[in-house]
DNA sequence: TGTGAGCCTGTACTAAAGGACAGGTGTTAA
DNA sequence: TTAACACCTGTCCTTTAGTACAGGCTCACA
């Protein structure tokens, strides 16, 4: 990473930032930290969060209108927030336009069209994951203005992990915990799909292993992603895996 | 499993091979099982093999025509073998036609004609997995004439899982060493790519995150398939996990 | 100065997975 | 007897995965 285009000022704020981040322990201290990134990448407004995409987010505001917030909350509409979906699949630095560009669909315009609205037109966002799944943090940095750029995200790409770990310690406990316990009963046949799965087995093969048809496999396949909170056959054969549901 | 159909001679005879499958320490000993099954399903002639589709296989021939035997390994005719590809694939008991039903491509059909000229037309096959993805064992029995169908599908389904253990006592040392012990190396960029894959990212998402183009990661996924002798992404989690590759 | 390994990329295509929608049976326990 | 649950199946459609073929760059090492 090649830090040669920030000033000396520049580079001790940082710094300064990074530190005070292993010590922060509370609330208002990780406010006052966001405070301290939003001036230095030149933002009006910031926020942060953790949590995953499927709204289990919890947030801490530390600049955002109170009105767009509740709306935010009420609509459910960080499901369709192309910025926090970039970030919780990526857990890269963006500017609001580069997530948009990269989610084109029309719930995500809409999104933004309405942000818009409360004054939430132009920003820089970052995260990082928390190891499991889509688990993670979203730093997210707003003006009314475009100042945004490549030296906003270096800034970002440097401070956001730090910020990560200080959220972390302050509010994961709350969110992380109602979801790792969660236990999970798979029926007899999920457990069979599942081995043939981790066999390697396509649908098909399944289907005529077990007498039953190629559409009852997919039956089962998707009640297993469900059951298991994956996305995917691959990730439903790791998180089995590592819960030892197939021994 | 209703074997009312059975009569008690029958049952006598396919008792006492399941009996003597346990005590069978020796090639000759499981030949002279085979022979008791090829009598019993009223077949010619009967082989069976160890080891996997890729031509690890391992055949001990009991009376199959050595001329089609020397062909048939000379043109590594097994990967094209509709017979033991179903069994291989579903480890179920099976009438050649149904195999060339299922597999009805032509390299498939061309061997069965090809079997044909050695007077091998008809016949029944029966295996078992032995746990390790494609890792399992055939017994194949074959006639002149079409004599088999249910009746000859049952016996072997009651008795294939007692010929497997003898098969595997006598000949799996040999086959199964050399393919456990293979020390995988992943690349370091290959690991990475497993580790996202590992949290259920699609190709596109590990393309994002990594800035390398999703055909970059299709490349890795396929060298990783092939290091690891799986046949998708989910074996390679799987079989990536159980090695702990990815710590 | 090759040579191999790791890494990267493209086009074009087929096979497989996944999701939406709509419905079925049989068993069991309140 | 109704409700819940496991299990099963179909069609239609979109998205991803996987493969074949063809090529690129860089670095280390002999």
């Amino acid at each position: 990473m090649n830090l040669t285009v920030f000033s000396k000022r520049d580079l001790e704020e940082i710094l300064g930032i990074i530190h005070d981040s292993t010590l922060c322990r509370s609330e208002p201290e990780l406010m006052s930290l966001m405070v301290r990134v939003r001036d230095i990448v030149e933002a009006d407004r910031s926020i942060c969060g953790i949590g995953d995409k499927s709204g289990r987010m919890k947030i801490l505001n530390e600049s955002f209108p109170a009105d767009w917030m509740q709306r935010y909350q009420d609509e459910v509409l960080s499901v369709s927030d192309p910025v926090v979906n970039y970030v919780m699949t990526f857990f890269k630095t963006c500017l609001w336009k580069d997530a948009v560009e990269v989610f084109p669909g029309k719930p995500y315009t809409e999104l933004m069209g309405k942000a818009s609205e409360h004054g939430l037109k132009y920003g820089v966002a970052g995260g990082v994951n928390g190891k499991t799944q889509n688990f993670g943090s979203v730093f997210s940095f707003s003006s009314v203005s475009d100042r945004f750029g490549g030296r906003q995200k270096k800034i970002l790409d440097v401070v956001v992990p730090h910020l990560h770990q200080a959220i972390m310690r302050i509010a994961s406990p709350g969110i992380s915990k109602e979801k790792e316990i969660e236990p999970v009963v798979l029926s007899v046949r999920e457990v069979e799909v599942l081995r043939w799965i981790k066999e390697g087995k396509t649908n098909w093969e399944i289907s005529m292993i077990l007498n039953i048809s190629e559409r009852t496999v997919k039956f089962h396949v998707h009640n297993i992603t469900i059951k298991l909170n994956a996305v995917n056959k691959s990730h439903a054969i790791a998180i089995a895996m590592e819960r030892g549901l197939l021994e």
